[in-house]
DNA sequence: TTTATATACGGAATGCAATTCCGTTTATCA
DNA sequence: TGATAAACGGAATTGCATTCCGTATATAAA
């Protein structure tokens, strides 16, 4: 079974190249929960045990690298939404929805803020993230529709919610959910 | 008439020095309008035509400068919430407030991401900021009181709000004003 | 196997802005 | 009109990010 990269690319990786690869993934991942997305990549490297040369070659941007690391938790959270969906009312759904997606981004330090920084090497981040999750999004508030603004987009929505959970981190994260709620008590208070 | 910076430091500062430090002032303001409040300290020292060793004796991180540039903006943002309060109804005073502190962090490139920035030179401006800015926001909420919600401190929505002003620019501001709108909303929705 | 070669490797070299340092200049005041 | 504290400029240093390139190796054809 191809992986995901051979899948995307084209031409499989060699043996070596694959290895490192994966090395650099799971080594960017401990140095990220333990320092942030922003961490120097020599940091990761040198987990991995490449040289930095190895690290641009397989991740051009510190976006790729990022997106790389937690696409399957960002799948997993893109296919609650249908779950959600199932198990609730539609409002109800909308909202246990964000507050999966709130657990998703501040749970990885860093990352929230990352998501909107407005370096050129970050703005295909924002747009990989976006597209995966913006879809399912916009079908949880479209099943809502009519208990909700109609004039606020399902990818606006969750631009703002990322903001407003940028500084937060798990140990400190009462002051986000407070903000989001108000901000999802506004979505329904409007409605048409 | 002793000046602001002398009235802080206590020493007057000599001849020479103030007329660099006007002149920083002065090429700050115009290279952040140009380029935003990141722009590369070289660029303001050139523009005001000193040396770099000249701009870090006077402002010794780049939030010292930032706060010295928006000073008089930042007060007079402060000052309107009594004239809005005068003018208006509780809420809607509240309102309006916002509006204008949106007006002014989006009007200057950059500021709004540098004030929500966790980079150890910035939390002073925002440390400045906040403490200028939430005590008349606190003023207008206290105002409104019953017809906001009372689990939302002034700190913190103050802070949501500039969160929500980050991406926006003078062209692109509608996402934000909605965005805004819908957590004011959200406040008065709440109310207990 | 062997060998040709496309890939990949590591880390030195380079680039760039932030920040510090220090020998020289100047405003101030006795 | 000195003495001296304060300030000046810009070279040097630092700390990453990113590129470059000579060397090594996986792969597949012979």
């Amino acid at each position: 079974m191809r992986d995901r990269a051979d899948a995307e690319e084209g031409q499989p990786l060699r043996a070596d190249a694959k290895r490192n690869r994966d090395a650099l993934l799971e080594a960017a991942l401990a140095v990220f929960t333990a320092e942030g997305v922003d961490a120097p990549i020599k940091d990761i490297a040198d987990e991995a045990g490449v040289g930095v040369g190895t690290f641009y070659r397989r991740f051009p941007t510190r976006a790729d690298l990022i997106v790389a690391v937690y696409h399957h938790e960002v799948d997993r959270c893109a296919a609650a939404a249908a779950t959600l969906a199932a198990q609730y009312p539609p409002f109800e759904a909308l909202a246990h929805w964000i507050d999966r997606f709130m657990d998703l981004v501040v749970t990885k330090r860093g990352l929230a803020t990352a998501l909107h920084s407005e370096a050129p090497a970050y703005v295909e981040l924002r747009a990989d993230f976006e597209a995966r999750l913006v879809p399912p999004l916009k079908g949880l508030m479209d099943a809502a529709h009519g208990e909700v603004r109609a004039d606020v987009s399902a990818a606006e929505l969750w631009r703002a919610v990322g903001l407003l959970c940028a500084p937060a981190t798990p140990e400190n994260f009462s002051e986000a959910r407070r903000m989001v709620s108000v901000l999802v008590n506004g979505l329904r208070f409007g409605a048409a």
